[in-house]
DNA sequence: AAAATATATGATCATTTATTGAAATGTAAA
DNA sequence: TTTACATTTCAATAAATGATCATATATTTT
C-alpha cells in the first residue's frame, strides 16, 4: 500500500483526489501525462485499495478509498512540510 | 518518504520501531537479516527521516523520527486490517 | 449497428532498487 | 597498542518497477 503511494506521480494523483473526485482525462489533464498512463497508475492505486471508482455513463470517477487514505495523505504532506496549515 | 516505507521489510522495522529503540543486531536478529542488509534498510529509512539514530559505545540505536511517523505507521497498519485493536 | 469517446490491458524495455560478502570505520576492552 | 566487536560502506549482481504503445473493452450517440 504505501509502495504504491511511494511514486511521486501517483502521490501526485492522490493529492488531487483530497479535493474530490476526478476523471481519468481529468487526471490526465492536469498531470500532463498520457490517459493510459494515468489508468495505469490508477490501476495500482486500486489495487491497494488507495482508491475507489464509480461508472457514470463513459465516464469513470476516481475518489480516495476512505478516511485512512485521507489522513495518510494529509500526514504525509505535513511530514513533508510541517509549514503548511491544514 | 513513502516509498521508503513501501518496502516490506523496511516497514517491517518501523513496525518493530513502534515499541521502542532498537540496535541494528537486534534488527538484524528479528528481521532474520544480515547486519549489512539491515543497516542498508535503514540508511533508506534514515535519508527520508523515517527514523533517527543514536550511538552508544558500539552500538547504534534506531528509533522512529517523531509523532508523524508512528501516526503514519499506525494508520497504514489500522488500514491494512482494521480488526486489529490500536 | 456503426462511429465516436473514454478507459483498460498486456508486452516490452530502460531504469531503479535491493541484497550480499568483503573490506573499512569507529569504539571499547584486554 | 593489539584485539574484539558493532556498524557502515562498497561493488557487483539480481530483481522489481514504471513508461510507453498498440490493442482491447465499454458506453453513448447518431
Amino acid at each position: 500500500m504505501l509502495r504504491a503511494g511511494g511514486d511521486p506521480e501517483r502521490l501526485r494523483i492522490l493529492e488531487l483526489l483530497l479535493s474530490g473526485e476526478l476523471q481519468v482525462s481529468e487526471i490526465a489533464a492536469l498531470t500532463k501525462a498520457e490517459m493510459s498512463t494515468v489508468s495505469q497508475r490508477l490501476r495500482v492505486l486500486l489495487s491497494e485499495e488507495l482508491v475507489k471508482r464509480r461508472r457514470n455513463g463513459r465516464d469513470m470517477f476516481y475518489r480516495l478509498a476512505d478516511s485512512h487514505v485521507e489522513t495518510l495523505i494529509r500526514n504525509v504532506i505535513d511530514h513533508a512540510d510541517p509549514s503548511i496549515p491544514h
